[in-house]
DNA sequence: CTAGTGACCCAAC
DNA sequence: GGTTGGGCCACTA
């Protein structure tokens, strides 16, 4: 499987900006939620610009183990992304996104199968 | 096919 | 604030 369409949107993450597992899965409507997201960014290629740094878990919390965990931060840093106690002001660094909740589907012409 | 794992998320205790 | 458990899906053995 090619995970081309999340490395495409996580190229498009502005610099100073973070962007969750979930709100890119929700984008891209992935079938494996932010689940398909964390896989495609541990298999992230390197060499291709792929600021994976810039993609955090939900409420911006970092969720990658060591030692990637300290590269990320200090990239984060670098990009004027504040991270403290390993979270991030998704107030003021989190990228805007016009993604919409999945919440409920009136008028659902397509039910379950 | 089943079972285990994972750079996830969320509710509940 | 921390730990558990369920859900969700992709990948590997």
């Amino acid at each position: 499987m090619s995970w081309e369409p999340v490395y495409r949107l996580v190229k498009k993450i502005p610099r100073g900006r973070v962007a969750t597992y979930g709100d890119l899965a929700r984008k891209l409507r992935l079938p494996g939620g932010a689940r398909a997201v964390g896989y495609a960014m541990a298999a992230c290629p390197s060499g291709r610009g792929i600021p994976w740094h810039r993609v955090v878990g939900a409420g911006g919390r970092l969720r990658i183990p060591e030692p990637h965990g300290s590269l990320q931060r200090r990239l984060l840093e670098t990009e004027g992304v504040r991270v403290e106690f390993g979270r991030i002001d998704m107030d003021r660094f989190k990228w805007k996104l016009k993604a919409r909740r999945a919440k409920s589907k009136p008028g659902k012409s397509h039910p379950e199968r």
